[in-house]
DNA sequence: ACCGATATTGGGAACGTTCCCAATACAAGT
DNA sequence: ACTTGTATTGGGAACGTTCCCAATATCGGT
């Protein structure tokens, strides 16, 4: 048996397991500094100009010597700061998703805020869930990119004075910044192409809009423009979020047999263009001579596939960056009503869209 | 104008701000369900088993009717559970990183964990300073995928007793787990298709191996393989992390150029093979016809590229989610030496590497 | 009826910060 | 000299948990 000592005070065990040295704390500093903890939290905190040069460079000193570094926890608690963003992602094996969250990553980076996050793979139940932990991390504040089935989850939060942007597509009934493209501006730009190239017939395809506001956009949009340019539309909505390829090729096959007229297809993401590709290849041998392809979304293999998917590109980093930006500005107290920022696209012309005059 | 201005204030801002009600505690629950806090913490903690049956049933009726969650920084604070994982990886861009990232972040989700995703884009520099920000956030674990230059910082953390699982890549003078690609049998697989196929020329192409044991493994076992199988073997290393098209344009042209027996080239990865594709587009008309190419790692469009192109399919999202299982059972206490976890790759034989006979 | 187990429960003291307020120092104004 | 002000600095009480230890209740066994 150990002869501890009477005092009242018995020996924290964490200190005693190998290798599990306490880490300093602000307190240490202080004592090392000769000084007070409040003037070492000043230091870390944005009260850095009430110090004198002395006390700043013992600070330093001492900081230097124990090789201390704040714990976000505990100054997430008392104070309002955790640092912490949440990212709330439908699909985030998606190459918009990727790309997006790079550029969210970097703007967080550059702030000094860090990301946690969470993937729904489309899952309404997954993203309450989700929404529950990052409220349990205290964030600060929060991204979201989903099909915004939860509004009321969402709403709350907001209401509760959560910063939150919404990524690429508006959600009803949420009064709420959102960052994404000018889909308006990014359909004309694809339609006219197709009409200046010699279409006449054009087919959009895209999963199920529900009421997700960039599908809603673009399918709107591109019936406006085609029915503008004298172009007969036509557009399939994909009756699962997950693209069935049996559904796809009956789709396009008898969307190819009605034909006549010189027809082109418009992917309405980048998703539906990998899967186009996967059915026309499946369906004829020569896809890209019987039927004109454009993707909206530049992918990193357009300029491969047969002659070059033509695609209209949005800057999807710098959505996300943007998102970030915005988000922090809220963050640090911004006022006013809810704001939209877009940007626009542009295209990236490829042998998929010249017509071949057989 | 608005009311709420930052600065001095006698009254705590955030109570007086619309929504901000303050939200409920352990005590709130504690207070309504008449009993103490401890109980209730028991309630969340490892120690439901103590409590009576008319005890938990309060406790779930008081916590519903205040609509409690438990804040995790506090808990994280005094206990040792943060919940938090970090992961570190070098380019969130890269398919490979991506797949990873998805199984990872499902085996984190199932488990109660969240994940706080950092990017160092290739940069030695970042992923020390992610490696502090981590460190600050106390997560309870690390997943790293990165080039391995930082050992010193990796190897403190590792030593403090941080527990952590490397990625694809183990690190020389770190002990620790690794989680990955069976390299020998992957390679061996790629290199004994391409001799059954017919070609006799192999070149590999990769990105400088530096010190990145998967990219070793994979140029050895290569030379090996080819020699072995009677084939002549040649290694080209890019001079840069990120590709640069005019070395690869020269290299290959170069290559092609010493031609004679029918050759093939083996691409070291996902982000090469995508390089390859786009050099072999630039230099030739109908690549495949005058070469063989034969990726590792699999790609979503590979199918799509010509005569779809052949790859060896290494199993990400396993990998992913088996870096976060293995990662688990270390932090909650499983001794022993560190462990290498790797998976078999699979073939997906296209038309890339049918040797046309000219 | 008493003693010692064995279950439950509760009361505080941590955890490492930030924030509020008070205290000190020194210069300037009257 | 006596306020008044303006920089600095420090002390202690939060923040919302978990953990240690003590308290109470229950139950056999003697």
């Amino acid at each position: 048996m150990t002869a501890s000592t009477p005092g009242h005070r018995s020996e924290p065990t964490h200190r005693l397991e190998p290798g599990h040295a306490r880490r300093p704390t602000i307190h240490d500093v202080a004592r090392d500094a000769g000084i007070s903890k409040t003037s070492v939290s000043r230091y870390f905190g944005h009260e850095r100009a009430l110090l004198s040069e002395s006390m700043v460079q013992r600070i330093e000193a001492a900081i230097e010597r124990l090789g201390f570094a704040p714990d976000r926890l505990a100054s997430g608690l008392r104070g309002r700061r955790t640092g912490l963003i949440g990212m709330v992602v439908a699909d985030i094996r998606n190459p918009y998703t990727v790309d997006m969250l790079h550029g969210a990553e970097l703007a967080c980076r550059e702030h000094g805020y860090s990301l946690l996050v969470c993937n729904t793979d489309n899952s309404d139940q997954l993203e309450r869930r989700h929404l529950e932990v990052l409220h349990g991390y205290s964030i600060e504040g929060l991204v979201v990119n989903t099909r915004g089935r939860n509004v009321a989850s969402l709403a709350a939060r907001r209401e509760a004075g959560l910063p939150m942007v919404l990524v690429d597509r508006h959600i009803d009934g949420l009064d709420c910044d959102m960052v994404g493209l000018d889909n308006e501006q990014a359909v004309t730009l694809g339609v006219s192409h197709l009409r200046d190239q010699g279409y006449q017939r054009l087919l959009m395809v895209t999963e199920p809009t529900d009421g997700i506001s960039s599908r809603k956009a673009r399918v709107e949009v591109f019936r406006h423009q085609a029915h503008a340019a004298g172009l007969s539309a036509e557009v399939q909505q994909s009756p699962q979020e997950r693209i069935d390829p049996d559904w796809l090729a009956a789709t396009l096959m008898q969307w190819l047999r009605a034909g006549g007229r010189p027809g082109a297809i418009v992917c309405a993401n980048g998703v539906i263009t990998l899967a186009v590709c996967h059915a026309l290849w499946a369906l004829l041998k020569t896809p890209f001579e019987q039927v004109g392809v454009l993707g909206i979304d530049e992918l990193s293999w357009c300029a491969l596939v047969g002659p070059g998917i033509t695609t209209v590109a949005q800057p999807v980093d710098d959505i996300g960056y943007g998102a970030i930006t915005t988000l922090l500005n809220r963050i640090r107290g911004a006022p006013g009503k809810a704001e939209i920022t877009t940007y626009t696209a542009r295209l990236h012309a490829r042998g998929s869209t010249t017509l071949k005059t057989t």
